[in-house]
DNA sequence: AAAAATAATATCGCGCACGATATATTGTTA
DNA sequence: TAACAATATATCGTGCGCGATATTATTTTT
């Protein structure tokens, strides 16, 4: 009986579930584009800065190379990076987009936008609640943060 | 250079960032516990009501009996929850805590509160953004949930 | 310059999470 | 009551996500 560890009292749990069922939402249109929603953010990545040593990826995600590398070696099997050794660091791979991948920021910014401002019309936040939730998260982000 | 492709402008992964990281810090006292962050869920549901069927505690956590399923076998060979068929109904499992599962309550108890306010000592955040926090998260869960 | 430490990436193993499908049991309908 | 639909759970395959470890290349130290 102790209120602390009440489901209904977990910032985690909602933040999990919460985080799931976003995510989810966004599989119709990313399965229309061929890919997952890790997928997507690595193409978010390269679209704002093309050619990307593995790290440099990883640290924009915040997730673990080990996370990453697979990631990308999918995606190269789907033809939407390419990697190539560094020329001056040997150790790095450096992850570009071809030019499959280039197009797809075209398609994704056609079909996410209205694909998800649908799915969020009857929910009741509005701009300024999303504003303060993306400032409270990061703050719970830069909290945890390595 | 749409603006609304750009990373930084996404709530989903900011979202998808908190869940991670805030998940991850409950690690150091669930491995204590030698649990895992589902499992953990899974005893929370459990010790509010004992001897469900997976049906309902996949309800309770909003997932899939297909990732439930497993989940509860592998608590089953840790020897913290034990599984037996319906009497009135044979297709159901009904789930029970063990000993032990009943035991771990009091030991979360002990660890976890003062594990996470410990490391959330840093974070800005007060009480009342908490508790808006959770507010919003139940509106974006409840706009995607079935 | 050889040895040691560091850095970048990859590999392996395990536990989710879920779509698709299968199986067994119960409920419903013709 | 026999056929059919619905329900509860399980199985399978794939893609994360990460701890632990390995590999190769660079940097630092001796």
């Amino acid at each position: 009986m102790h209120a602390e560890l009440q489901l209904d009292n977990q910032v985690c749990f909602r933040l999990y579930t919460a985080a799931r069922l976003v995510t989810h939402a966004y599989t119709p249109m990313l399965t229309e584009l061929g890919i997952t929603y890790p997928q997507y953010l690595v193409l978010m990545v390269l679209w704002e800065k093309d050619c990307q040593p593995v790290n440099d990826i990883a640290h924009r995600l915040m997730l673990e190379t080990n996370t990453v590398t697979p990631l990308l070696q999918r995606m190269e099997k789907l033809g939407i990076v390419s990697r190539k050794r560094g020329e001056q660091d040997k150790r790095q791979h450096l992850v570009s987009l071809t030019a499959k991948g280039r197009e797809m920021e075209q398609k994704a910014y056609d079909l996410i936008p209205a694909g998800m401002s649908e799915q969020l019309a009857s929910c009741p936040l509005k701009l300024e609640d999303y504003q303060r939730l993306a400032q409270e998260l990061d703050s719970i982000i830069n909290t945890f943060k390595k």
